[in-house]
DNA sequence: TAATTCTTGACTAATTCAATAGAGTTAGTC
DNA sequence: GACTAACTCTATTGAATTAGTCAAGAATTA
């Protein structure tokens, strides 16, 4: 019932992608300072990022990390799976879990917790990177026009 | 986003014992019998739903565990928060967090956390016990009327 | 070529989880 | 009143996961 550090560091670090959207490449470092992510740590996420064709990258002097896509084509349940596994809250409702929960025929919680993971699911999936931004530009100053750098 | 095997065992625990509501005290040995959990774990997960206050146990020949309430008075919410904590799925969205986040003022998740948080919790507060027993009823042989023990 | 930045795999410390163990207490039964 | 079924409490363990570190290397640009 909990998003990991993995989760929360790597979903942080998209979001500051996307607020840099079409900006030339961005690097780890940038990245970690402004959301407070261990360097090292977030070099290893950013990296299942991209091995799953979120991300892109660039080598070198002015090189970096960007978006792979827009961020209105990006969920937050991409990312979350990724890190964290499928939402569901427990495996006998986990649709790509294959055993069988072996007191599944006499267990009222199963449709509960397919209630729970339905839930969440339909939360994480239908929200973008590009919701994300709107709601952080919302929360900074009221005159910041764009996002400070 | 994901119930421990202590949440898992005490719920089911539970739901055992709303069965069996009102017909005497049952022994943890039935319990973990039926529900296939391991008897020396439950004694203590059944303690701590009696510290809780939603069980009351006699001891002695006979003895054993049976719901301090009726199972309509009990939630699942009440249960799973017990054993894992409230159903927050990051601390900045716990009501009863006070650490503050350090990047809340320009995180565009907290909202999308808080989301999640409101739909777990709203199905597993107004789940109840008696539910759960309904639930579990219908999945049994249509012709078993009652529940065997 | 030198500086910069990503890439890769290995490694480790700390914590949590799930379970086990054992000694003790209470309540009925015969 | 001994015997036994059953709950009570604390401690300990082993495995797994989590969170983070490290070192060496490869690509790009100035
Ligand atoms: S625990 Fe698997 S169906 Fe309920
Ligand atoms: S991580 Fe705390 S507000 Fe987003």
């Amino acid at each position: 019932m909990r998003i990991s550090a993995k989760g929360d560091y790597a979903t942080r670090a998209m979001q500051e992608l996307a607020m840099h959207y079409n900006r030339g490449p961005l690097p780890i470092e940038a990245i970690a300072g402004r959301q407070q992510i261990p360097v090292r740590y977030l070099e290893q996420l950013l990296l299942i990022l991209k091995r799953a064709g979120l991300l892109e990258s660039k080598r070198g002097v002015k090189g970096g990390y960007y978006l792979a896509k827009p961020p209105n084509q990006i969920t937050v349940g991409q990312i979350i799976r990724l890190m964290d596994g499928p939402p569901a809250p427990i495996f006998c409702v986990d649709p790509a879990s294959h055993d069988k929960c072996p007191v599944e025929a006499i267990c009222g919680f199963q449709s509960v917790w397919d209630e729970v993971h339905q839930a969440v699911a339909g939360i994480i999936d239908k929200t973008t990177l590009e919701d994300v931004c709107h709601r952080a530009m919302l929360k900074l100053e009221p005159g910041a026009a764009t996002y400070r750098i």
